[in-house]
DNA sequence: GTCTATATAAGGATAGAC
DNA sequence: GTCTATCCTTATATAGAC
């Protein structure tokens, strides 16, 4: 999605936000100048001051705008999961898995943002943390909860090292995957629901291990 | 280890190489200035041209310093596990995984660096993806037979996978450990150890999955 | 090998015209 | 809301004295 022309038909401040996306999956946040994001979005530098006011306001934007989105479809699905299909691990896992591997179908940017996410994991910048921790903190306290309920043998600390561990396959996955450029957006698809379906099996099969 | 002081009866060229590793952990690589890593080193700016030529080439030596005794030791016990216990899965898992958590408990900056490696992932700087697997691709590769051996009736794109899944989530289990300060070094000798038995069952039964 | 000083470029942010 | 022009800071890298 570097390709801007793509992108044309958006609001400046919706360019932004896209060119900013794209290019902070590929050089990182640091690595992204201000002038490279207004290049790349065809608007005038003054722009991203205007719509933002700094870069860190603009990078927390970037967020936003998909973490949103992200978090509702999980939770959602997360909840009629444990209505109808009580007790049962995979549905749970594929409330949380599916709805971020779909990111990387979506043709304007997501698959980009996977990426982004992927970054902000090893970030280690005390405001980005505190934004993420604030904001989306309770969907992965809601998701520890009703995976604890499904395993009500496993220790505290066990089951939080495990689900750390399948946060990171599931973010390992993500980022590998946007990387990987496939025929068509049907073979993406299938693509994609594959390796949700692997991660699923893996996951649950580790989470159940004794 | 930011503290300096303990590195004082270091070399200059260690002392940069000390710094650069704690704050690129920190900061990431776009994210730490020459300047800063001079200034924590205390050492002379222009030091760092002179030792290294360029700020790229003491990002690879980063790399390199920790990486070179890392792959070494994962293949070392790789050889031991597959003659010693052949069939075993756990055995290979252990070589993969034990000798990357010992790092977080290296007195000399080594917690640092498995953040730095956590980082090198989400990079999608060129140069940087190619000296990694010019240099240390061949760690993974060897890996990746051994366990197919253990498991031969997986399909080869189901391995692939999920030896992602299990590269994810020991960066992921690494990195956060790295954030976490415990009392005594006893104490996360223990917990790093505990750490590693949890993720080779984890992965286990996870690669064993049906 | 280590310093000071500096060349040269790029960064974020803003002021003020339109 | 969008532009040009510019301020000010910071960056990498190097030249040349010691």
């Amino acid at each position: 999605m570097l390709d801007v022309a793509a992108e044309g038909h958006f609001s400046t401040k919706e360019r932004i936000l896209g060119a900013a996306e794209d290019l902070f999956a590929q050089y990182g946040f640091a690595g992204t100048s201000l002038r490279q994001v207004t290049q790349h979005a065809e608007v005038n530098i003054a722009a991203v001051n205007y719509h933002f006011g700094s870069k860190e306001n603009l990078v927390a934007e970037v967020f936003r705008r998909r973490l949103d989105e992200l978090s509702d479809k999980r939770l959602t699905t997360l909840r009629a999961a444990l209505t109808e299909q009580p007790g049962q691990l995979e549905p749970i896992l594929a409330a949380f898995i599916e709805p971020a591997l779909a990111l990387t179908l979506d043709r304007h940017g997501g698959s980009a943002f996977v990426r982004v996410l992927a970054r902000a994991y090893a970030e280690k910048n005390e405001r980005l943390r505190k934004f993420l921790s604030d904001n989306y903190g309770h969907v992965m306290r809601e998701f520890s909860k009703a995976i604890a309920g499904c395993l009500p043998d496993l220790g505290k600390e066990e089951l939080h090292w495990r689900l750390d561990f399948v946060a990171g396959a599931l973010t390992y996955a993500m980022a590998d995957f946007g990387l990987i450029r496939r025929p068509s957006a049907r073979a993406e698809k299938i693509h994609c629901q594959n390796a949700a379906a692997a991660l699923i099996r893996f996951t649950a099969a580790g989470l159940r291990a004794p």
